[in-house]
RNA sequence: GGUCUGGUAGUUCAGUUGGUUAGAAUACAUGCCUGUCACGCAUGGGGUCGCGGGUUCGAGUCCCGUCCAGACCGCCA
């Protein structure tokens, strides 16, 4: 060992004691006639002193040539310090350095390695290595550990089994945009990385493996966001012989587990939101509950009355905002321009402020009595001193925009406190979605969904009013999983396909060994994804998964690091049999 | 594919109405300092104002294009 100890453990009761300590550079503070370093490692800080007077004179000249993140070994004696720190587990000794050897000189780095640092994302994702030094990432890191330790353990204890699947795999026409791997031996022809391990682990479940899991990374070519990397981990997972209600209650469980073990909180049992009651609600299928803020529908008492914006609309929705008929006119203005732009594309927006005397102020006072406003009040459920912000339109539309909205006034009052979680499920969602550019139906989560039973019919008569055992975890406003029932039965899946456009040859080939697979017993089974870069995010207090993935990729899907994605050699190209390329 | 914001010292940023030699903090270097821990004090070096073009007597500042970064919309079964 080329250490002792480490640089976070040493105290008063290794009073005297010779130690050899490891580690970077921290700061050096140098007084003249004493330098003091702090020495650290991914433990902590342990200060070193090298005097005039009681360090040797080589020694002490060379400590003058350290600089910061040199690495260093030490040896010298623990003495309690004269004026101690309470800030650090260490501060109440420093070494009194009697060896000191240079292990591995530093250039400045571009940044400070500190909490608070001066680097921008940029630089620090290009030296991501010095960043990880840094406490705050680094914390996170052990807290993403601890949090996927805890879920492992959570899940043997359940009997889940941890199975690997494959990463080279078929690429599929439906849903996210495959990343693909050329064959070399198998000229032409590519595999694809799995969006999700899907199929494999509905086989496994025909395998008999009952319940299975697994910590997974998931690729997906799609355009990047703050909660989104084109490579992500799942905790992804599946039973046999269950129902919906024992997949929720299950992971509903491992939620509550991890909020108790990790965050010392205790949650009662999850809300259960139908996908239409949260659009109605919330106007979001992944609503933030922290708040209330709830979309009211105000036509019986706002529409003809001779306001032409309303009389012609097909829905009116409020929300009150609690203690905001103070907003000034500029205030609110800004707050029209928002709603405005592209983004949430509404056409304008209505304002009453119930001022806190009982009076009415608004936006439309020459079309409506106070009559209707306070009809409006009570509906509303407002208090004296809240502005109510309307909208009309279509339904869906405003629903959405409204949603936003009040996403936006929650964040604006402080009202998403990352303190606080709220998690709930979103159940019973759409099978199909009709789009209207291809002229056909799409899954709105997989095609191995199953129907509802009592829907099947519908599936003849009216696709899209179909609902689907599927279901959504959400925390916070954050979607951070979903699952369903899956079909087991090969008839009604191939239903499936034909409804989702595929002819029977297409189908065959992309899924024919699933068909294949459910003529020989299978067992019905379920499960659910759980997004875990996202989960361990919100856990942490964050909505940026970066700052817990130790090598994210930037906006455009790049490792500034190690600059990838980049071009191949012509030989390399050659050998894959790529004799082309676009660019 | 689209909208918005930004790009100035190693780094984080300021830079007014277009006008002299582009500033601050921090980092770095040197010196001083008898207990520091955001040490302090003094001195010093450090700039392709992202890139290209244009307007102008004059551009970090205005216009056009472009590249890069970030947030969002589309997309993400």
């Amino acid at each position: 060992m080329l250490r002792t100890h480490t640089c976070g453990e040493l105290t008063k009761t290794q009073l005297n004691q010779e130690v050899t300590l490891c580690g970077w550079v921290q700061k050096i503070r140098n007084k003249g006639f004493i330098v003091w370093i702090d020495l650290r490692d991914r433990f902590g800080i342990t200060q070193l002193v090298f005097d005039e007077q009681r360090t040797s004179k080589e020694v002490f000249q060379k400590s003058l040539g350290l600089g910061r993140e040199y690495v260093i070994q030490i040896k010298g004696k623990v003495l309690e310090r004269e004026s101690k720190n309470s800030n650090l587990l260490t501060g109440e000794i420093e070494i009194m350095v009697e060896k000191l050897d240079v292990i591995s000189k530093s250039e400045t780095p571009p940044f400070t390695i500190e909490t608070e640092t001066d680097g921008g994302e940029e630089l620090r994702m290009k030296y991501r290595y010095l960043d990880i030094r840094r406490d705050p990432i680094r914390e996170n890191l052990i807290f993403r550990h601890k949090v996927t330790l805890e879920i492992r353990n959570f899940l043997s204890n359940a009997n889940f089994i941890d199975v690997e699947t494959p990463c080279l795999i078929k690429s599929t026409p439906e849903g996210a945009r495959d990343f693909v791997v050329p064959s070399r031996i198998n000229p032409g022809q590519f595999y694809a990385l799995p969006q999700s391990p899907q199929t494999f682990k509905q086989l496994l479940i025909i395998g008999g493996i009952d319940r299975y899991f697994q910590i997974v990374k998931c690729f997906r070519d799609e355009d990047l966001r703050a909660d989104r990397q084109p490579e992500f981990t799942q905790i992804d997972c599946e039973m046999a012989f269950i129902t919906q209600d024992d997949i929720l209650i299950q992971f509903e469980e491992m939620i509550k587990h991890l909020l108790k073990k990790i965050k010392g909180i205790e949650i009662n049992s999850f809300p259960r939101l139908t996908y239409s009651e949260s659009m109605s609600r919330f106007g979001s299928d992944k609503p933030d509950i922290r708040f209330g803020m709830e979309l009211t529908y105000l036509d019986d008492v706002l529409k003809n009355k001779g306001f032409d914006v309303f009389d012609k609309s097909e829905s009116i929705i409020g929300i009150s905002i609690p203690e905001a008929s103070s907003y000034t006119r500029k205030e609110i203005d800004s707050l029209i321009e928002w709603v405005k732009k592209p983004q949430i594309g509404s056409k304008g927006l209505i304002w009453i402020k119930y001022l806190s005397d009982g009076s009415f102020k608004s936006s439309i006072d020459k079309f409506f009595t106070d009559d209707d406003f306070k009809k409006t009040v009570e509906k509303t459920k407002s208090k004296a001193g809240d502005l109510i912000l309307i909208m009309a339109g279509a339904k869906k539309s405003i629903q959405s925009q409204m949603g936003m909205l009040r996403l936006e006034m929650g964040e604006r009052l402080g009202l998403r406190n990352p303190k606080l979680y709220a998690p709930l499920w979103i159940i019973d969602f759409p099978l199909l979605q009709w789009n209207e550019d291809d002229k056909r139906y799409y899954a709105m989560h997989h095609p191995f969904t199953s129907p509802k039973t009592e829907d099947i019919d519908l599936l003849d008569t009216d696709p899209s009013s179909v609902r689907a055992n599927a279901h959504d975890l959400i925390l916070n406003g954050n979607e951070i999983g979903g699952g369903s029932i899956r079909i087991h039965d090969s008839k009604l899946q191939k239903k499936l396909f034909s409804l989702l456009g595929f002819s029977e040859k297409k189908y065959i080939e992309q899924f024919g060994f699933l068909i294949d697979a459910f003529k020989y017993g299978a067992p019905p089974h379920g499960g659910i994804a759980i997004g875990l870069d996202r989960l361990v995010a919100i856990l942490g207090g964050s909505e940026t998964i970066r700052d817990f993935i130790a090598f994210p990729k930037n906006n455009s899907a790049r490792d500034v690091m190690i600059d990838a994605p980049s071009k191949l050699e012509t030989d390399q190209l050659k050998e894959l049999n790529l004799k082309s390329l676009n660019k």
